[in-house]
DNA sequence: AAATAAAACTACAACGTTTTCGTGTTAATA
DNA sequence: TATTAACACGAAAACGTTGTAGTTTTATTT
């Protein structure tokens, strides 16, 4: 086990100052040419590298971003981290990443963690307790200590920061749309309580759609599933509940699904009773996801675009890093697309 | 934006010296209890934080552990991370990932950003190309070093460390073997190329479970996928090679896939052509996923338990940072179960 | 040859901690 | 009362860098 060599070592060497030998790795012009490359050649040889640390102490700049998520094992949050850490890297900057698990104490561990010195700003999507009690004091702080952060997907209005997000509104009133094209009438949406602001966001775009249609809003086709549970270890009642709308109202001809797990299971549950897909139930999901590209049929779905997003919260966060830009914050909106496959006519 | 408090900041309003703050801070039997809770109260009502960096420098240890896997878009992967992470957090520690996106250089770099000084310790999953080529110098660079190193599930057996992963050999020859107890005679295997030590494990535990039931291994039935494509994006080729092994032999009644994703699209042809699951064919997959569970019908799986394998391997390297335990390395074995859905009979 | 300017290098403080080794008080012992 | 021990605190070095403000050397001008 070797030791680490420092900029110590070299000098003493090479028998120059500390200082020069600082200066030379980083081509200051104090240094000459030939001292330059002396340095350079010799700290090669014996494999020299920079203590990060000992840099991020002295420059007050760690060159790592810290991410927040609420749950890694989930498709769209993990094409996120793909978008971020490959723009990071290419960028020179790690990322360090906290898990909430969906719970604000979680969230604010991690935060506070991250926020002693060990990123230079921050990227989160807030856990669903962060958002249901609205307590955003860790966020607020962490701001005031001049971290910047960008929210990416759940994002708080009322948090002055850059974000990240997607036309969840528009959205899903285009697949609605496409729904009502497609010669449904009676379509049903599975969301979420709407504490969580893209579930509330989803089903205003699934009534505007209807209204805009001249369909009545039928609040029996409106599924409000409470997600305090994690799905998948709570299928049961997920199940039982799509099944009962199925059961109220057999001749639904469309169901928007507010992420793909409801849509997978919704379809599941129609196929079993009998109903054919597409020809008499359509189905529209969120996500290009997993499970929609390998459901039988494959599921239509609104492709979020979560690497796009991911590079674009990175991009944002390093500028602002960087420039210290003092622009008005900004959110920037995702362009999502719809998936045409087999569940839809 | 305000200034970040120091001890320093504390020392002058208190007007003592920097080292009893310090001292008082962590409890030293140096100074005076009250003077300890005087600096603590204090402390806290200006909500002063520790800076994680200059600790850092100055113990020479981070407390924050780097993982580096293959793909983060993979629900194994996505549970060992959980599984780190949650330990870590316990512990302390903090996470910070690096993707190799199955490329040997990308290891590299990520690899070397980590290891300068940014962690305590390694957790890593090599790359397919890491593997195919065998080139392990900056694995050995870094224990060289003395940074702890675990390796889990694609392991390299010539290099001397600690490991986590299953027993692939036996738990495809169960998996087998209950293909061939349920009454299969003719068992054929979906695998990979031979360079991942995966896939030529489990190809060899499925030989064992034939040949120990008297069953002749056809060569026929050994599908070996090239895996260089990332198969999320090349579906086609994948489905095309399991299309012909139906061609070849119409009389298949058992398959063992050596993942999840070659299991539900060797099931979906299979349905195409007709073939009823699990009465005419029976089949099983490896990693209990998102996709096995919404399957239909649902795949009957290998479950390698990923969030434990997190946790263990993090344990081990958590003990060797701190106790510097220098008991030889061992390579752990996670136990795998057999978790018995609708296409098995 | 003296004065000046430019080039090349170095000392040192600083980033925010921790820790060793003192030093000055007070209390206990001879 | 003199000596020692225990206690409470502080000065300073150290972790590995960077950058400012010198200082020395060399080259250029008068």
């Amino acid at each position: 086990m070797k030791k680490r060599i420092t900029i110590k070592d070299l000098a003493r060497e090479l028998d120059v100052s500390v200082s020069t030998v600082s200066k030379a790795l980083r081509d200051s012009s104090d240094i000459s040419k030939e001292t330059i490359s002396k340095i350079k050649a010799f700290a090669k040889q014996v494999n020299y590298k920079p203590n990060y640390i000992a840099q991020s102490l002295k420059n007050q700049k760690t060159k790592t971003i810290g991410v927040i998520i609420p749950d890694i094992v989930h498709h769209f949050f993990t094409k996120v981290i793909k978008g971020i850490e490959n723009l990071a890297n290419k960028k020179g900057y790690n990322i360090i990443i906290g898990l909430s698990n969906e719970s604000l104490s979680n969230e604010i561990v991690n935060m506070e963690m991250l926020t002693n010195g060990s990123i230079d700003g921050l990227i989160i999507s807030v856990s669903r307790e962060t958002m249901q009690k609205q307590n955003y004091y860790h966020i607020d702080e962490t701001l005031n200590q001049g971290i910047p952060i960008v929210m990416f997907d759940r994002i708080i209005d009322k948090i002055s920061c850059d974000k990240v997000t997607i036309d969840d509104k528009k959205s899903t009133q285009n697949a609605v749309d496409k729904l009502i094209q497609n010669g449904a009438k009676k379509i049903a949406i599975i969301t979420t309580k709407d504490y969580m602001s893209v579930g509330k966001l989803r089903t205003e775009g699934y009534k505007i759609a209807l209204k805009q249609n001249n369909i009545k809003v039928d609040d029996n086709l409106i599924i409000e599933v409470d997600d305090n549970l994690l799905y998948e270890d709570h299928l049961e009642s997920l199940e039982f509940q799509i099944q009962k709308m199925f059961n109220n109202c057999p001749r639904i001809d469309g169901i928007f699904a507010v992420n793909e797990l409801f849509a997978t299971v919704a379809m599941k549950i129609a196929k079993n009773i009998g109903i054919n897909i597409p020809d008499d139930l359509q189905i529209i999901g969120f996500t290009d996801g997993i499970l929609s590209r390998h459901a039988s049929p494959p599921l239509s779905t609104v492709n979020q675009h979560g690497e796009s997003m991911g590079e674009k919260a990175t991009n944002i966060l390093i500028s602002r890093i960087e420039n210290k830009s003092t622009d008005n914050y900004r959110t920037h909106i995702i362009q999502t697309d719809l998936i045409l496959r087999d569940s839809t006519k």
